[in-house]
DNA sequence: GTAGCAGAACTGTAGAACAGTTGGACTGTA
DNA sequence: TACAGTCCAACTGTTCTACAGTTCTGCTAC
């Protein structure tokens, strides 16, 4: 049955839009408290006002956008205080993920997981450096073997790609290599050890670390806004 | 300020729709896997079609129905392979809320939600024990203070509701009353020890039973089909 | 500079229309 | 009886038009 591997695109309209300005969004094409008209991005597209309506409300699951009535969906603003919810968010599910899954089954794709970062890290290749991160954080969660967990975590992680698009505009990096290397190695290390409770402990101190610079990055892009002029408090 | 508390009905009406399937799907109004039909729920309503469209793609974030193309929607018939993946990412959640937050401003809370799960069961009040059993959960992982992780949770619960509301229709009742006051209260008295290991354990044993009776009500429910005929697996 | 107002720009919703898909009934054939 | 083919009704996916209600913006008068 492996010859009839035939992909047909099943997708309607709505969910290649919603695809498409989720893409835009992380790509940061569309910059954060920008409005997404529905009349104009119809006629952009060449569909009808609905299949975009639609669409918006495809991608309001993602948590990128916000939506207010009678003023529409625009993209999601964060604030500091949700970049640290954010983080709490997947600490608390690598936790979780960690205690209902199999440590020893972990091992093996962790490492890989880590080969790689270290591979893009000191290659320089910051965009796949910054995928193989989120691959390896994925990766913990996953061995929760729990699919509604995953999604759970997947969703998460769009909504914090849209800080790092926001930062990346701004930063051009999202942290130092050589600190990343070790932040992570530190994580493998305590995974490979076997012992969750030292799992647990390397994850809270690995956040920990990767949040203050993140929110550092995010104070010092406040105060030196480099393309797009921040309207983030009015 | 707390004087000009006036509430308005800001939400729109695919929204109230949206909001109003859930409650039938949960009510057991609609049995799983009924197809949700656009034009005959427009013209029930008085509202277009694509307004259900809309209220359609706004409950599909709650995971309690599932879309197809060209079939549009339906109640969520739900696996056995699902109820455990739904208990896998509860006790996940739970227990990374528990690791992240403070076990010492939890156990107030939780003690009330046990007294009210107690004085439910004592006086019989099948429903009422049931809302408050998932409030005692929902008070745990409230203390990962993570709005995040509350809604993610909160998902779960929806969909985890809806196979109550399928068991509730053929069973009558989702477990002894003695057996789940002793079940949460070995759960509130790890958390009162004040010990977080102890208290993810109760956690996994707790889930690790109540999984148990959910699976086990759901065979003999699917042995004898009560109300509607079971079209699970074709 | 601020309150008030008019008009533009949008959103929310309705309703009709039509192509494409699906599923079921019916039919003819072996 | 089994099965392929055809046809049709029921739906979904999408478009277009229309219009009321809301929000925003810029102007005007005080």
């Amino acid at each position: 049955m492996a010859s009839t591997r035939i992909q047909i695109d099943q997708r309607s309209t709505s969910e290649q839009i919603a695809n498409g300005l989720r893409d835009m969004i992380l790509r940061g094409d569309l910059s954060p408290g920008e409005p997404i008209r529905e009349s104009s991005l119809a006629s952009d597209l060449g569909v009808s006002r609905n299949t975009v309506r639609e669409a918006v409300r495809i991608l309001e699951r993602t948590g990128l956008i916000s939506y207010e009535m009678n003023r529409g969906a625009s993209v999601r603003n964060p604030s500091r205080a949700e970049v640290e919810d954010l983080f709490k968010a997947r600490l608390a599910i690598e936790i979780g993920a960690t205690q209902i899954g199999s440590m020893a089954e972990v091992q093996a794709p962790l490492r890989q997981a880590f080969d790689k970062l270290d591979d893009a890290l000191s290659r320089g290749a910051i965009d796949e450096a910054l995928q193989a991160d989120l691959d390896f954080h994925t990766t913990i969660v996953a061995m929760g073997k729990c699919s509604r967990l995953d999604s759970a975590y997947r969703r998460i992680l769009n909504e914090f790609q849209l800080h790092l698009a926001i930062l990346s505009k701004t930063e051009g990096e999202y942290a130092k290599p050589d600190q990343i290397r070790a932040e992570h190695l530190d994580v493998l290390d305590a995974f490979e050890s076997g012992d969750v409770n030292d799992a647990v402990a390397a994850l809270a101190v690995h956040t920990d670390l990767s949040q203050r610079a993140c929110l550092a990055a995010l104070d010092r892009s406040a105060k030196a806004p480099s393309t797009a002029p921040d309207r983030l408090d009015g």
